[in-house]
DNA sequence: CATGAATGAGCCTTCATTCAT
DNA sequence: CATGAATGAAGGCTCATTCAT
């Protein structure tokens, strides 16, 4: 007779979770937020309706759950501190091929509706910022700020080049989604030329 | 006794047109798409729920219209070919400058909601490709080239320079909408920063 | 300066009034009343919307009016009396032949869709009673009455026979607009075959 | 832990439907169907507008729940042909009892409604012959061609007798409906005088 | 008289959420 | 825990009707 506290229990619990979060990113990725009903979610999980409101408070609870999850992914791939013994471009390359990379065809379409409604939900940006973005800063800052002392220029201002990088990213991504066909022809190559691009410039070498 | 294709009447329904849009951006920047309603938007331009119904066909509709309407403001604005006679620095800036510049705190937030759509409803992202994305490369694409053959290095791949420079922009955009506060503070310095960053790139000069 | 009760004027307003239901008749006939709106009606009349509820008062008078002119072409067209002469074969197809033929393609619709709401609408109903059913009984009846002296059964019921062909007539007709082939592709014959048979029960026995 | 195709389930589902089609056929009786809304039939009902979505796509469907529980009532009620083997007269006052009598006030409020729908919307037509015309005939066309070789007149056309018959009682049915004072005074006659009307006619002459 | 833009009441339908079993 | 039938609030949209021009 499990209490609900055994260890048991808890894993069942987790396992339930994880059951409903991949129906919802299932539907999700298929419909859109919006646009998927709880009956949907149910239905893909194959059980009730009502279950679902066992592990999660409301429809929003699931979009929070996603990213949580996703946050989670992140947290266990980033292993980017250990590159900073190799060169800087090495690093550099690593740091931006990760997010591409990780974005298979599957992820694709989640990912569109998590940020779709990571700009509009308060709630969702919050947690946005607090798992996803801050941990990516938090992790790979103490490595840029290596490199800023060995190979980059004297100048350069670790916290606004750090923005530079991740937003690049998340634009080459966005655009990707919204659908430029250079961007998805040329997806493979993208890490090297942006590299090329942010460590050197496109200006000529000045004489 | 005005016709129905009189200018005068053109006139009069181009303005009501306009009236219902602004409360829809209105609206729709202070609560978003989805939580917003027909009678939000009727009660914020003081007309009646109906009327909406004589000038768009659907909500969705609103949502066409509005991106429709900030297409025309980049038309109009956008005089960057001109600047193809300066120095590419000063033809940069300007071009990273513009878009940034151009979101003051009204259009943050409807630039927000309008995005977080495109995101997710094909209609729009489709008219966000064809009535913004690609004029704005047309447009800049020969001053990049004329720029090419200057001054930039000899190897540098013009579309996706282009791409490159867009994904930045957007991504920094994004970023501050997600709530980046290092983005708003440094908001007006960010052109001759990014400018820099790309033009020079962040390695230490090679020997 | 025609004045309001001129006849100038009563005729250019009943000449509005016939085109409005005119417009009113082909728009019902191919939509159904329901389904059709003000607006449909005022497009096919070439007209404004409002041009109408100066001729009608509400939606419901057109039904009213269409009804109010059908009742006028059966009494225009009803010249049965004068049959009464002929022999009773000829006087009953007469009266059969009548409703049956007035029902071109064109008029079948309308009366599908008049029939329809005369089923449920009270006002139209009665309209339908005073105008059309009584009218006809009421014309029709000295025609029967001195055939009932001549070649019918002694005792047959003059007003339950009158009803019986009504309905009869009424039946097929609804039957063959509910959409019955047979009907439909010997309509021509029905006038002989339903004469024969209501006739070989009414006649006198012939010794 | 009555799993959705169980036996009870499927009863208590049956006895849903029925208890929103019967609380449906009283107000679409009382108001007519497009006057009713369907918070009027949930009310009726004593449930929610949303319950009554769980076992009706809509608002039409209702009609046509309807139109099946009539036919339903039809098959079996209808016993006619085991009348074969009495005489003809018999079996001609039985046909026509039949629908003159299964309409009591209760059911005649709604037959108008459901007619009036069935003149007009296509839908429910072809339903109504599918589910009701063509089974009735089926069903009686063997009595008819017993009795054709016995006691009806030698060139007796059985479809089109058939159909002049039902036309009558549809006929009949339709101008009480319609409010003929009559018809309904002597409503109880009718089986006996229309079955003597029709019979003089059909049967063979007497010598 | 004619117009047609504006009105706004009202309805069908959806769906997140609850709760008795 | 799980179920899924029931709920009912809410919203997009239509359209008969009005009235200022």
């Amino acid at each position: 007779m499990d209490r609900p506290h055994d260890p048991v229990h808890a894993q069942l619990n987790a396992l339930r979770r994880r059951q409903i979060l991949d129906a919802a990113a299932t539907v999700f990725a298929a419909k859109g937020f919006h646009v998927t009903t709880i009956a949907d979610i149910a239905r893909e999980a194959a059980i009730a309706n009502g279950t679902i409101y066992l592990y999660f408070k409301n429809k929003g609870e699931l979009l929070l759950g996603l990213l949580d999850q996703m946050a989670e992914h992140v947290r266990r791939d980033a292993h980017l501190p250990e590159l900073a013994e190799s060169d800087i471009r090495t690093f550099l390359k690593a740091y931006i091929s990760y997010p591409l990379l990780a974005l298979t065809s599957e992820n694709f379409e989640l990912f569109r509706v998590l940020i779709s409604e990571v700009l509009v939900n308060d709630e969702l940006r919050m947690l946005f910022a607090a798992r996803i973005s801050q941990p990516l800063v938090a992790t790979t800052e103490p490595a840029f700020r290596h490199w800023a002392q060995h190979a980059l220029r004297a100048d350069v201002d670790i916290p606004l080049v750090m923005r530079t990088i991740s937003s690049l990213l998340l634009g080459v991504i966005l655009q990707r989604i919204i659908g430029d066909p250079m961007l998805e022809a040329r997806w493979d190559d993208l890490p090297d030329q942006l590299t090329d691009i942010i460590l050197s410039g496109l200006q000529k070498e000045q004489p």
